[in-house]
Order: structure tokens, then sequence, then C-alpha cells
DNA sequence: GGAACAGTTCAATCAATAATGAATAAATCT
DNA sequence: AGATTTATTCATTATTGATTGAACTGTTCC
């Protein structure tokens, strides 16, 4: 069965938490538009638009509950905002549930965030540029110039992105954020 | 029927059209990677990759064969990457078919791609964040604090990557791209 | 110990996206 | 005009990717 994209904002919450206030609403959809445009799945990024208007740390169940979540969807939803330091765990006295809250330095998140793909993307990058070129000079005649040259050029393509990531890093941080 | 992910490099092409070459094969490989990492399609990054590497412009039918794409998505393709600029079509004496070329600049590429990207995401997100102010100023006490508090970081957040923009393209652009 | 709770894993299912190809249009040739 | 070539559109099909939920693991409480 089709999960609802979002609960309704009004109704009482048929799992037993409150729904979600037109504030939640919206800024989940901000950030699953966001998501969109990242490739990300929509309900990671639900849960961390959750967490991030949420006045206090919310245990697992209770954003399940609230985003009508499978607990599945939520467990991985949550590892991976965890491994990308978007959301870390905060210790709640007298309850032994986990709970959790927003990081919310867009330094922080955006550094690591493109640190992960853009990192992924470069990986085996080089390996294969070398084997372009490896591959190329076995060619012949103006055919074997051309493909040096465009391996060339794809070769400062990536020296050229490689150099801009840690400006950004460094612009995000940077701006007079207040 | 599934098409085969790249034709094999030896044998005769099956469509008559040369197959493909290892430099061509691994470039290939290279921008299909890249279009994964951006959430490209694949078949529209083959035909940016083959045009790359070709030492002349292409005629539709001809990278349609060797990469084995159906016509539909060759087209689609071709056009999604005229309207983005990464692609430009260029005039073959005695060939009434239309041949295109690769625009190898990273400056324009990534500039283009970046704003389609960028600008479609901004598109309504001044739109929600303005609806989302507007919701917390009915809410009341710490919640209502917070809520706007957390509406101003996301306003922050926005103008930050704003002014970002330009100046990554300034970067590509400006590099010592040799 | 064992019942209730909190959370994870992963094979199966469903939804979103990409690719296909038949129908069609438009242009060029004879 | 009619035949041929080139290219586009779009409903259908295939593929990929996200979500679900049942089975399982590990804790805590009584």
């Amino acid at each position: 069965m089709k999960r609802n994209a979002l609960p309704p904002v009004t109704g009482s919450g048929r799992s037993g938490f409150a729904p979600l206030n037109p504030v939640e609403v919206e800024t989940i959809r901000l950030f699953v538009q966001l998501s969109r445009a990242l490739g990300q799945p929509p309900s990671v990024a639900e849960i961390y638009g959750l967490l991030f208007v949420s006045p206090r740390p919310l245990p697992q169940d209770e954003f399940t509950g609230r985003l009508n979540l499978s607990k599945g969807s939520a467990s991985q939803g949550l590892r991976y905002l965890q491994d990308l330091g978007a959301v870390r765990p905060v210790a709640v006295a007298a309850d032994r549930r986990g709970h959790y809250e927003a990081v919310a330095e867009l330094r922080n998140l955006a550094g690591r965030f493109l640190r992960q793909q853009v990192f992924s993307y470069f990986q085996d990058s080089g390996e294969r540029l070398d084997k372009i070129i490896t591959e190329a000079r076995k060619l012949a005649g103006p055919e074997r110039d051309h493909a040096l040259a465009r391996a060339k050029m794809l070769k400062s393509w990536e020296k050229n992105s490689k150099r801009i990531l840690p400006l950004v890093m460094a612009l995000l941080g940077g701006g007079r954020g207040k």
C-alpha cells in the first residue's frame, strides 16, 4: 500500500501522535522539494525537515508516526542522515527511546553532502581517465590526436572541479550568515 | 525489450555503423557515471559522451546506431542536450541529415546545468518561505519563537546559496583551464 | 526467565523514471 | 504527385529506485 505523501494537517493523528501543523507541513515540503533537486529520497527529506522545525529532539517512533512512514524507511532514513552528519542523537532523561535533532549548520550540511556526492564520483574517474589515455595512445593518426586532446580536456575539467570544492565550503561557512 | 547497456567493442556493428572503440567506450562510461551523480538519464550521457570524443559531428542515426539507442531516446536526449546548450547542430555539405557536435566548454556546460537545476529549485522556495513565516506568526509562545528562528535561518541559507552560484561560475571559467 | 519495547534488516512490492517503437509529420528527391 | 529519408511525439513497456512490513536482534523492565 502506498503511504500518504503527507498526512492531512487537520484530523486527530490516527497514529496517536499530534498531526503536523502548517509550519511543519510547509517546512517539510521545502526540504522535500530540495531533495528532488539533489536527487535524494523524499522520506529522508521529510525526516530532516520535521527534526529541523521541531523545537525539541524527537524519538524515532514519534516522527515515524507523524510522517506516516514505515518503520523500515524511518530507520534507514535516520541512519543515512546520521552518517551524513545531518542529524545527531540526543539523550533524553527517563526515556529509553533514542531522540534525534537536526544539525542546522549550512556549512556542515552542504560540505558533507558535497563531499559524499562528489567524492563518490571522483572515486574512480581518475582511474578511468588514465585508461582513456592509455587506449588513446594505441590509436593512429588524427584520431589519436583528437582523442588525446579530449582526454587532456577531461583532466583539466577534473582539476578545476576539485579546486572549486574547498572554495565553496569556505564561502558557505564564511558568508555573513546572520 | 531491454537494450544493451553498451554494444560490445568487438564484432561488426549489426546496425551498419562502426562499433565503439575502447576510447569511446571509456569516455562514454565516464559521462554515464557523472550523469548518475547529477541525476541525469544515462542515454543523455551516452549521446553527449560519444559526441564529445568524436572528431567530427555525427548525424542522429549514426550515434543512435552506434549506441544502440531507440529513435525516441535519441531524439529526446538530443533535444535535451540542445536546450541545455551542451550540443549544437552543424551543417554538413551534401548530407541532408542534421549533424551535431558537443559544446566542450566547462564554464558553459556547468553554468547552464547549475542554472537549470538550481533555478528550478529557487523558483518557488521564496514563496514557500514566506508562507512558513506567515504561518509561524500564528503560533503562540515558545513554539512561535522557535519557528520564526528556523524560518530566519532558512532565509539566510537561501541568500548564502544564491550568492555562491555566480562565484562558482566565475571560478569554473577563470581557472587556468588550459 | 520472559514479556514488552526499540530498533534493524532485507526480500517483496509499489511508484517514479527512462526507454521503446509505432504512428505521424515534415522535408527532399525523382 | 508519390516515394523516400529524416526526425518527432507519445502511449506503452521495462527498469530502477524507494518504501513497506514481517522476521529478527538486542534491551529493559517486572
